[in-house]
DNA sequence: TGAGTGACTGTAA
DNA sequence: CTTACAGCCACTC
């Protein structure tokens, strides 16, 4: 079957959603969950068109930059992440490998 | 129709 | 962790 970008979008927003508070994800690693690693980009791209439900704030790129925080507007996101328990520094999240959070460790049961 | 753009990543150093 | 290079693909003009 074709690859349908408006199907991987809704699958972006179904995972992020399971991303727990506190804790913080990347594009990539939720680009594999989706088994479409090299997609990585078209996550960002439909984040950046997210329903209001969709906890986006806690998607950063690979080195734990908030790059995503132009699109909230001020400094929403950081605000957003601390009020999580996630600290940030500037536009980083503090020890990013420790709050990181893999979506495929969540999905080990499942299908 | 084609060049430019972007909420990116993996690998190497 | 950072920096540099190459690959990636939907969207806009």
């Amino acid at each position: 079957m074709p690859f349908d970008s408006q199907q991987f979008s809704e699958d972006v927003y179904a995972l992020v959603r399971l991303v727990p508070r506190g804790r913080v994800c990347t594009y990539g690693a939720v680009a594999k969950a989706l088994l479409e690693p090299s997609r990585s980009r078209l996550v960002g791209w439909a984040l950046n068109r997210c329903p209001d439900d969709v906890p986006a704030h806690r998607i950063v790129n690979r080195n734990g930059v908030l790059t995503g925080r132009q699109f909230f507007g001020g400094d929403t996101m950081r605000v957003l992440l601390k009020e999580e328990g996630v600290a940030v520094k500037e536009h980083k999240v503090v020890d990013f490998k420790n709050v990181f959070w893999s979506p495929i460790e969540d999905m080990s049961c499942e299908d």
